[in-house]
DNA sequence: CTAGTAAGTGATTTAATACTTACAAGCGCC
DNA sequence: GGCGCTTGTAAGTATTAAATCACTTACTAG
């Protein structure tokens, strides 16, 4: 049975990372135990602390592996958009790509939400959000600047809504069990959107 | 000590409800024991078992009040509306409010929502959500009826918008820890979301 | 070839948790 | 006033979790 060699501690970081959020993508991730996630790796639950000396480092690192990846995708979605308002359309859709890709990462996501504030993984969370909603708010304002959208939106309270429109997608996908509907549900909600930015449809 | 008279089963539910909102204002509702609920009773853990049966007959009895409740404040509210947009906007503050007034409340949701969808409580909780997405369809369709916004609404995501705009505000207190700033970012984004039925500000 | 190190095992520890049970005591009802 | 049902307590059980530890195995540099 040589099916499980010996791997690097980055290497077996990466899988632990992976299959937590290929676990959450079915069950509530505050119930994946490490001895499901070594099991899913075909190793032994001690062999976890090898690589993460907690259950929380493993929990940090997941979320981190999430604002890398999400943030990359959604600065891709961006940089191939000619002006602003075609990036806020490619980052909705982006955004909503991302979690259909990764149905776990929004679980992890709103998991974590529910920590106390002084947990550091809560922490980054609300750190993340942060730098989305300024970036989304740059964007927006850039888009006013080329008259793209209404002069008088307010970008605070539009980057809220984008994102709100997104998790809301998101929480409709979480309750019926499946991402199917959920990109063309996405368009609908993102014509409303850009309808409410004073955008001509 | 007569500090904790006996009661009947009724008012101890009731109780065990409340304190169980009242309880996830500030921690997770997931890692809320038993222990934890009997000890902010004061009585001992094993007296809460003469109430319910079990624990998940707890959380669904918690779900089902959080229903009640809110049901009654937008039913309310928009009984007390001369039409079906003035509706809205009262449906929306009201939800708002309640989010404010019971801060445990949408944290006891967002954590069902990470239940398999075998769960009668998360079942429950979809119920809930369907009937609530119904009642704004409604309504919207009432407003176009009543040519109070744009004839060309998509009613399903107009609804979806509506829900993911009051989660929006609801997971950015969650992240900042206060209820406090919920409200007025409300009215800001409220005012976004009728730009996007076509209501003139 | 061999010594050192990193990765893995599997048994164990410690601490919680939901739920149970044996018993006690209050309350209504005749 | 006593009887029976309900509510409460205190102690107990079974289970599960993360973390630890002693030991083993594979790889690699000298």
């Amino acid at each position: 049975m040589s099916i499980n060699p010996r791997q690097t501690t980055e290497s077996r970081q990466a899988e632990i990372i992976a299959t937590m959020v290929r676990l959450s993508a079915e069950r509530s991730p505050a119930e994946i135990t490490t001895t499901d996630i070594a099991k899913a790796m075909g190793v032994t639950q001690g062999a976890l602390f090898r690589h993460f000396a907690t259950k929380e480092a493993i929990r940090l690192a997941v979320v981190e592996w999430i604002d890398e990846h999400l943030m990359f995708e959604l600065l891709a979605a961006k940089e191939r958009s000619p002006d602003a308002l075609t990036a806020l359309k490619a980052m909705f859709m982006a955004h909503v790509g991302f979690a259909k890709a990764h149905p776990g990462a929004p679980r992890l996501i709103f998991g974590e939400l529910q920590q106390p504030a002084s947990s550091p993984v809560k922490q980054r969370v609300q750190q993340i959000m942060h730098r989305y909603r300024q970036t989304l708010s740059q964007t927006l304002a850039a888009a006013i600047e080329a008259k793209l959208i209404r002069a008088d939106v307010d970008c605070p309270s539009a980057a809220a809504l984008f994102l709100g429109a997104i998790q809301g997608l998101v929480i409709q996908s979480m309750l019926s069990g499946s991402t199917e509907q959920m990109k063309q549900q996405a368009v609908g909600v993102l014509e409303l959107y850009l309808a409410a930015l004073g955008v001509k449809s």
